[in-house]
DNA sequence: TTGAAAGCGCTAACAT
DNA sequence: ATGTTAGCGCTTTCAA
């Protein structure tokens, strides 16, 4: 017979016992149950808050065997624009939802998804809001697939429904729009197409080469884990000598702002040197000199959608299957112009 | 007696009666204790991952009344590098100790703020991060002191420990810098003062107008809420025509951006026409053409340093209980130089 | 409409 | 070193 450590914070048997009624009418009144005759409820539920009484999640959730007390958040990186509005965004609405988001960073390492989101299974997070990393474990998947879950950016490859930015049109339009001022070799360097949404930028960038009368074959393209490290690697490869393109198209929003500072420091200038079209939010971009070409996300947009996707998958309604994407725009900067002359 | 719902998952129970032994038994060899027959222990937890067991951490908690399954991380924003930085690091080391974070953001308003820490609380969390809103409620601060909590940037002016930045140098070195150059009418964009780091950079700004021997009075001085949509009209104000100072200031990561790109969209030219330096992360200023001197925040360093505050905070050793500072520095770009000519 | 009591899955006090 | 059992604070079934 164990006699455990004092109760500080007072609970339904406290409450029950004032009032001379018991916690499972306790209970109903303070979760607005209709079997409560409605006096009684009210009086409950000022005497609950007079008393300052808050439920215990933990209790709650785990008494009520499914509940919606949390929820994860699961991606590669939060320092970054596509990450940290996302995030913002999706702590906003499901706060008001009464739901708390637990944060985890992979940074890209599947192990590190794997562990987390068994973490997350164990919380019994009502479901996941992910951005999985770029070599997502067959583990994961089966784990994914058994939670009610949302992807971003980047999919698995489960069949979830997600938000995704449809940057064909924009990655189109950059490539067309740098094909009409003269540009005949062009770079691209993007995240890897053991990414998602790698190879569909990557095919868009090529269409929009075939639409433009280009090649894709004469594309000069880097493929690259998107780490902030590998873009500069690649862009001097790309650009560290005479003979090289005289445009280049950035396709991950990782990659932008390193490969745009090493543009920056090897001395090129925009647009006389070379025209540059990068990729994320242009806001971030303002600040060059001039402003850079960006294909725009619509980040807090996918963010409130991916939100309100997993609230609708929680619920009891009926659960939303389909995907949802959101269009990106080419928005147009001062930095592409003619090719430099010979 | 309620039939209760299926139980799909398996617990201590089942590998209790699958192994012959007690839950107990089970309990403590997952747990690590030294009192199982190491042979024993070794046995369990073969069979636990053989199994696929997970514990519950939701029973794991409410049962051991404090455990550090969960903390919270409570802050006005996360998409600045000032607090994603941060986010990024906490979760990173809360992980590594199997702690999981949860992340809620106030947007500094602080009746936000006292329902988000009342729900934490409800959850039991084993302390907290926060950087409170400008506005803290005086019940805010009575929760708080009832809890391991960690401030960082922005201090309630509780007693708790907290990671901040110490500008004082720096801010004092960019006076001195622009003083040297022969600037005599220099501008200051910062934080309110209501908020705590917010009085200590202007303190600091005016001592180092003091050092170089400029009358600390003449600054000329706007003191804002961190909100994007106020640095731009401080910038208009103070340079919106031709008696303006002939450098600027600014005193807020949040400040930063906005401001500067409000003063490029006027059209004033770096270091020509006025001299800049900005404050947060250089890397962010780094594609502005020049590249802006910074006040440089080393956010990494803060972030790490507050995770293992409260780490050590939750733990059983000694609880640390000073407050820990970590210096900016000022780094050149090439935004900065004589003020122009008559 | 309300109450009594059985859990949710785990940990920990006490006994052996 | 191991087992028994009483909770943690809530929700929910069943009975009244």
């Amino acid at each position: 017979m164990p006699a455990r450590a004092r109760r500080a914070e007072i609970g339904v048997v406290d409450l029950a016992r004032e009032l001379g009624v018991s916690t499972a009418t306790v209970s109903r009144a303070l979760n607005g149950s209709d079997t409560v005759r409605p006096e009684l409820a009210q009086r409950i539920r000022e005497h609950a808050s007079a008393r300052g009484y808050v439920a215990n999640r933990l209790a709650r959730a785990l008494s009520s065997n499914s509940s919606r007390a949390f929820v994860g958040f699961v991606i590669p990186y939060v320092d970054t624009p596509a990450y940290s509005a996302v995030a913002a965004e999706c702590a906003r609405l499901l706060s008001a939802d009464g739901t708390q988001m637990i944060l985890t960073i992979t940074e890209n390492d599947p192990r590190r998804e794997l562990t987390q989101l068994q973490d997350l299974i164990a919380t019994r997070v009502a479901g996941v809001i992910v951005s999985p990393s770029s070599g997502v474990l067959e583990r994961t998947r089966e784990l994914l697939r058994g939670l009610p879950t949302v992807e971003f950016h980047r999919s698995a490859g489960i069949d979830a429904p997600g938000v995704f930015s449809d940057d064909e049109q924009a990655l189109a339009d950059a490539i067309g729009h740098l094909a009409a001022l003269g540009h005949r070799r062009i770079g691209y360097i993007g995240q890897s197409t053991a990414i998602s949404n790698g190879a569909a930028r990557l095919g868009s960038v090529r269409r929009g080469a075939e639409l433009a009368g280009l090649d894709p074959d004469t594309l000069e393209v880097r493929l690259l884990e998107p780490a902030a490290s590998n873009g500069p690697r690649a862009a001097r490869e790309l650009f560290g000598h005479p003979d090289r393109p005289t445009a280049l198209v950035v396709g991950g929003g990782t990659l932008s702002m390193p490969v745009a500072r090493e543009i920056r420091a090897m001395g090129l200038r925009l647009p006389d040197d070379l025209s540059l079209v990068v990729y994320g939010d242009p806001s971030w971009f303002a600040l060059s000199d001039p402003p850079l070409t960006t294909v725009s996300v619509h980040y807090p947009e996918l963010a409130s959608r991916a939100a309100r996707l997993l609230l609708a998958r929680i619920s009891d309604g009926p659960a939303p299957t389909a995907s949802e994407l959101v269009g990106s725009t080419l928005v147009h900067g001062g930095s592409t112009g003619p090719p430099p002359g010979p």
